[in-house]
RNA sequence: GCCUGGGUAGCUCAGUUGGUAGAGCAGCGGAUUGAAAAUCCGCGUGUCGCUGGUUCGAUUCCGGCCCCAGGCA
């Protein structure tokens, strides 16, 4: 009873065909389809991150998509907090949620929970940045030993950013971040959603990943990127990390071919797909496995 | 046809004074709790062109053959 009231979950890798599986889905279930793909949430670089066409978004009702400008930082907390709203609303509506998206991280934080640490301020942040240039790794890692041995112990070498993140959130709350992890309760019970994985072969997904990246440069990705270099944004935000983003800049400034710069995406889309691959396959392995249809 | 150089990992190459080989890139596996399209960790995946010979042992030395590049005709 009530499962078209479920919320539906499409995760996979990129350019696996989830928003095709979306539409059609939505159409049969009268769904709203809501983004969960951490790049699509910017407006800048619509082709660039192959968000849904205007032509798309006009088949069904479209959530959280291109709704942060580049210069704005969103996060996981950030995007679940919109979507919790989004999926309240939704289901007051009567209609069902369907979920798409390639960011492992927010259909963990969805369906596990995610840790409710209050923001850490900037300026702790850049301090720990400079302790953590100043210290160097080895005693970056014994400074964290101190008040939580447990992330310190946890975090791979070379992984600065986690390093930096869990010293920052004691920093700024006094409290280790483990401890913070161990808490929060996740929004939706495992009987509140159905979800499925699209995942192609290895193969099928290579060859479609080569294939976007033609059709994104029909489709104007070099001016897309144009107009976002041209805004001299830091290149730090998250916007500014999207795959083949650093590669097509570099032919808009003249440094690289378009061929070669083409050729470099390709293989950075391919190495993302992979990692996503990697996630799913172990974060969510219980979850069904479809072919792209 | 002759001469020279070269055939070693998917690619570009190194190397073994004879003891079955290693770098970069590519690739593969893994981690993933507020940057996650991020940030990291791990792993050589190989008839050393083919075929005889010498040798305890040949990818390495010798002969023959095949292929590629350049040169001479």
């Amino acid at each position: 009873m009530g499962d078209e009231r479920r919320v539906r979950l499409i995760a996979g890798p990129t350019a696996s065909g989830k928003s095709a599986l979306a539409l059609r889905l939505s159409r049969d279930l009268d769904g709203v389809i809501v983004n969960a793909d951490s790049m699509q949430l910017y407006r800048d670089l619509r082709v660039l991150t192959a968000r849904p066409s205007p032509e798309e978004e006009a088949q069904a009702p479209h959530r959280l998509y291109g709704v942060a400008d580049a210069a704005d930082v969103w996060s996981v907390g950030r995007w679940l907090r919109a979507a919790t709203e989004v999926l309240a609303e939704i289901q007051a509506q009567g209609r069902t949620a369907i979920v798409v998206g390639g960011t492992g991280l927010y259909f963990r934080a969805l369906t596990r929970g995610l840790a409710e640490v209050p923001p850490v301020p900037p300026a702790v942040r850049t301090q720990i940045a400079a302790l953590y240039d100043r210290l160097g790794e080895d005693a970056f890692r014994a400074r964290l030993t101190e008040v939580d041995p447990e992330a310190a112990a946890r975090i791979s070498p070379g992984d600065r950013q986690r390093l930096a993140r869990a010293l920052e959130v004691h920093a700024a709350t006094g409290r280790a971040l483990s401890d913070w992890q161990a808490g929060g309760t996740p929004l939706l019970s495992p009987d509140a959603y159905e979800a499925v994985v699209v995942e192609p072969s290895r193969d099928e997904l290579y060859r479609r990943c080569d294939a976007r990246l033609d059709a994104m440069v029909a489709a104007g990705a070099l001016d897309e990127v144009r107009a976002l270099v041209a805004r001299g944004l830091d290149p730090a935000l998250p916007a500014m990390k999207a795959v083949g983003l650093r590669e097509l800049a570099a032919t808009v400034r003249g440094e690289l071919s378009l061929a070669d710069a083409v050729e470099a995406a390709k293989r950075e889309t391919r190495r993302y797909a992979k990692r996503q691959l990697t996630w799913f396959r172990n974060q969510t392995p219980e979850w069904p496995r479809v072919e792209p249809g």
